[in-house]
DNA sequence: ACCTGAACACCGTTCAAGT
DNA sequence: ACCTGAACACCGTTCAAGT
């Protein structure tokens, strides 16, 4: 009896599951940037649950995202990790690297450099990822500035900035490969540039 | 009679005009991008006008954003003009400073940069003026170009996008106004680069 | 413990009815 | 000729009712 007791739950909490799956996968599917959005009733509909079943397991549309991104996100950051091991020398190739690679995870699904820009009160499980990808980032930018491979001016949330800047211009046309590659071109030949260009102390 | 038969419809038409009047000082406030955003039933309501005639005198959204933006648009572009005739020495700074104000007028009202960055086929009145500002800034960058300030290996689509990435960051953060002239400053230090990097003909 | 689906407040947009 | 405001189809979100 006890162990039926234990039965039951169990039933429902792998029923449960399957049904998250299947939210996630049809999210996954319609969410993908050049698919076009679509209603979080919609993504109900079709995987064949009610809304309010959605609502449950995902509070709203960025606990959702954050759920489809979380496993890519964390490869992200151990990947960074890793790069922060490179010798000095490959220090600023390192990071440019690693910003190519991120651009492609932030412009995956709509909306997501809104949330990167947006250093609210982080209360959503995406803002804790987006956090998560600062550090790395911070880390991997403070190593190549002290190499001199990047210009030293630069503050962190001014890269995240650039990048999501970047991320949301293949947001908009995640067709255009070779037009993101040029953004991201001169971007990277502007940080190397080192700053002979006098910027007024104040205004930091 | 005849009088009359003119006055009555030309009084109509003051009284329309008024109330197109009152819709663009309301919207003018509540579009402004510090103030966040308000639907368009809203802006009639405030406007004292029905929601039909709001639509009836601006079809969409961005035919409001359009006429609240005309004049400025105008004046870009008449700048633009004038900067042409600079000496060739000054090309380059011509152009930074043209895409500095550029980078103001795009980021004053939310969902502009992203009309600027569809190059949709233009049926709307703000396509129509995001075009104009697009022809202006091909001439100021191939003469820059043409004078050796700005790498040859940029097109124009690429140097709208980077503008357009630069006025989203603006909009997203209107206040920080510090952060948004760092950013610019990055970029224009990758657009003065030499491109020594060759880029694959092919991706071209 | 988990799910359903009607319901709510809102959005952009349309259109019959008025003057 | 111009305006009004109810109406429509949709959105994200909630919640009573079910199993």
């Amino acid at each position: 009896m006890v162990e039926l007791a234990e039965t039951a739950p169990r039933q429902l909490r792998a029923h449960a599951r399957r049904n998250r799956d299947r939210i996630l996968a049809v999210a996954r599917d319609a969410f993908a940037n050049r698919n076009g959005d679509i209603s979080l009733n919609e993504v109900a509909r079709r995987a064949g649950v009610g809304t309010g079943t959605l609502f449950r397991h995902f509070p709203n549309r960025d606990a959702l995202l954050e759920a489809l991104m979380h496993d890519r996100t964390e490869a992200l950051c151990t990947e960074a990790e890793r790069l922060l091991g490179v010798p000095a020398d490959d220090a600023g190739s390192a990071l440019f690297e690693w910003l190519t690679d991120l651009v492609d995870h932030v412009a995956a699904y709509q909306g997501v450099s809104a949330v990167l820009l947006a250093e609210q009160d982080a209360d959503s499980a995406l803002h804790a990822a987006c956090h998560a990808v600062d550090q790395a980032a911070t880390s991997l930018l403070r190593r190549a500035q002290q190499t001199g491979a990047v210009r030293a001016d630069l503050a962190p949330d001014e890269l995240i900035s650039l990048i999501g800047a970047i991320s949301w211009v293949k947001e908009q046309a995640p067709d255009r490969d070779a037009h993101v590659r040029a953004l991201l071109t001169v971007m990277i030949d502007g940080l190397r540039t080192s700053p002979p260009r006098t910027r007024s102390a104040s205004a930091r």
